[in-house]
RNA sequence: GGCGCCGUGGCCGAGAGGCUGAGGCACGGGUCUGCAAAACCCGAUACACCGGUUCGAUUCCGGUCGGCGCCUCCA
């Protein structure tokens, strides 16, 4: 099995990654709390987990990967108050709207998406064991988690609780006894959701529900916790704590967080107002584009939002598309049939399969190890285009049979996948008839030489959306992109 | 202020101590085409700056300048 190596956040290095059940990778990446529409920055993490769900499932390694939905939080809350509806109403639209954005995406969904509210025993469990251990104290109707009991805090933030604590303040009507304790449970204020529990009714503080979620699925010391870099501080800091002192032992293996998703060098964040939400953005491009545009970065680099950059991945879906189009008509048409030079056959010239196939397993193996190397998709991605051009080459020539155009298409498609853009290796090109229809008129008119004719049904087709490219044989309508 | 990350050609974006600097987009020139599109071929300019280590650094170390993130809700 290839040998992959991760970032760890952590440790800040990259390290060989073995997981923990031999051939069966746990991985937990935090969802989103929902309250509102999630923007295409919260969509990087679901995109990455995504790809490295399929990378590691392509080196033959079985993959459970949990993404929670936290339904229980002050901002739900905030929400539910100020447009007059129950919290479990807000939190319910926007997990709806959370999974049917993503859907759209068309890269699967995690095994397990647990929702916070229905994990009230393992969230209580959790707690109660931090209490037991001396790592949390009820203060009134609340129980905070004691950071002092806990040696490793601000390892992962790297940061020292001392310097923390200068600008730490404690809000008020919170109880804790330092400033930088948090919230474990809340006692409930009337009009606020709660179950009951030992401290009486209340709700889980934010960061526990991860803890106890990704514990209850995946266990102690699962391999990978991911995350937009954003959450290092307090989130992930807070999971380690909550986690390992009730475990009394490692939490996490792999700590894998995303760089950030800027608009002008500033992060995409709700209260900048920079943000373009994911359903606005299917609406405008397709999925496919979306995701094309993180897999060409890598995903710890910090990355700039434009529609400029979001057309430029659509170009390059474009390109992945018109080949897989030239394939399937060429391994329609019979391998040479068509649009070749078929005088080179006939004199009986050897196909170049095997030499095409060569050169496939050769990006392959690139494309592997660019993966390998801390999931390099941006290098990944490039080893597609590169061995696009060499198909395209091929298929040009006409030296391919269909036989070979069709294991070609397999190896690229394979590879496609993995990065999550099967979609443009499956070009279904539903031309209506009337379209089709000019297009054959179209043609009637050039083998006439009317070409003025033949312009203007060319513009009334491409009026229609749709673009007719000629070819030697005949003529072909797609999609205008 | 503390912690972390980054600075590659017109743009995006990989990369490695020395091999012809991946790939994409844009641009220019070709091939093909009635025209066009697609595809293919060719093309210039880069490694922020200053030192150091080294036979040799854009790649390692130090500093300068610039940018970003976290330290408060945040993917």
């Amino acid at each position: 099995m290839t040998s992959v190596r991760l970032y760890d956040s952590l440790t800040q290095e990259k390290r060989t990654f073995e997981p923990r059940d031999g051939d069966h990778v746990t991985m937990y990446f935090c969802g989103p709390t929902v309250y509102n529409y999630i923007h295409l920055g919260n969509a990087r993490p679901f995109v990455i987990s995504m790809v490295a769900k399929r990378y590691f499932e392509s080196l033959g390694y079985k993959v459970t990967l949990v993404e929670n939905i936290t339904d229980v939080d002050d901002r739900i809350i905030q929400k539910a108050i100020a447009e007059g509806r129950t919290s479990a109403d807000v939190a319910r639209e926007f997990a709806d709207a959370y999974i049917e954005d993503t859907d759209r995406l068309g890269l699967g969904r995690p095994d397990i998406e647990p929702y916070a509210t229905e994990h009230m025993p393992e969230i209580i469990d959790l707690v109660e064991r931090l209490v037991a251990a001396g790592h949390a104290y009820q203060a009134g109707t609340d129980v905070y988690f004691d950071v002092d009991t806990f040696e490793g805090y601000g390892s992962l933030s790297k940061q020292q609780t001392a310097e923390m604590r200068h600008g730490a303040r404690i809000t008020p009507g919170e109880a804790k006894a330092d400033a930088l304790d948090f919230a474990l449970w809340k006692g409930a204020k009337p009009g606020e959701p709660s179950w009951e529990s030992p401290w009486g009714p209340g709700r889980p503080g934010w960061h526990i529900e991860c803890s106890a979620m990704s514990l209850k699925y995946l266990g102690p010391g699962f391999d990978i916790h991911g995350g937009g870099r954003d959450l290092i501080f307090p989130h992930h800091e807070n999971e380690i704590a909550q986690a390992e002192g009730a475990l009394g032992g490692e939490f996490v293996r792999f700590w894998v967080h995303n760089g950030m998703l800027n608009t002008k060098d500033e992060k995409m964040s709700k209260s900048i107002g920079n943000i373009f939400m994911l359903r606005e953005a299917l609406k405008e491009y397709r999925p496919e584009v979306l995701i094309a545009f993180f897999v060409g970065s890598h995903y710890r680099s910090p990355m700039d939002f434009s529609r400029e950059l979001l057309a430029e991945a659509g170009q390059q879906v474009g390109r992945l598309r018109n080949l897989f189009r030239t394939l399937d008509d060429y391994i329609s048409g019979g391998g040479d049939a068509d649009a070749v030079p078929s005088d080179a056959r006939a004199a009986g010239a050897p196909s170049s399969d095997a030499e095409v196939l060569a050169a496939a397993e050769a990006r392959r193996v690139i494309f592997d190890e660019a993966l390998a190397d801390d999931l390099n998709t941006a290098a990944a991605l490039g080893e597609v285009f590169a061995l696009s051009r060499e198909a395209n080459t091929a298929l040009a020539a006409g030296t391919l049979t269909a036989i070979g155009a069709s294991a070609l298409r397999k190896r690229i498609g394979a590879m496609v996948h993995i990065l999550g853009l099967d979609a443009a290796a499956e070009v279904d090109d539903e031309v209506p008839a009337d379209v089709h229809e000019m297009a054959t008129q179209r043609q009637v008119a050039r083998a006439a030489r009317d070409f003025a004719e033949a312009d203007r049904l060319r513009d009334a087709i491409l009026a229609r959306g749709f673009e007719v490219r000629d070819s030697a044989d005949g003529f072909k309508v797609v999609p205008g992109e």
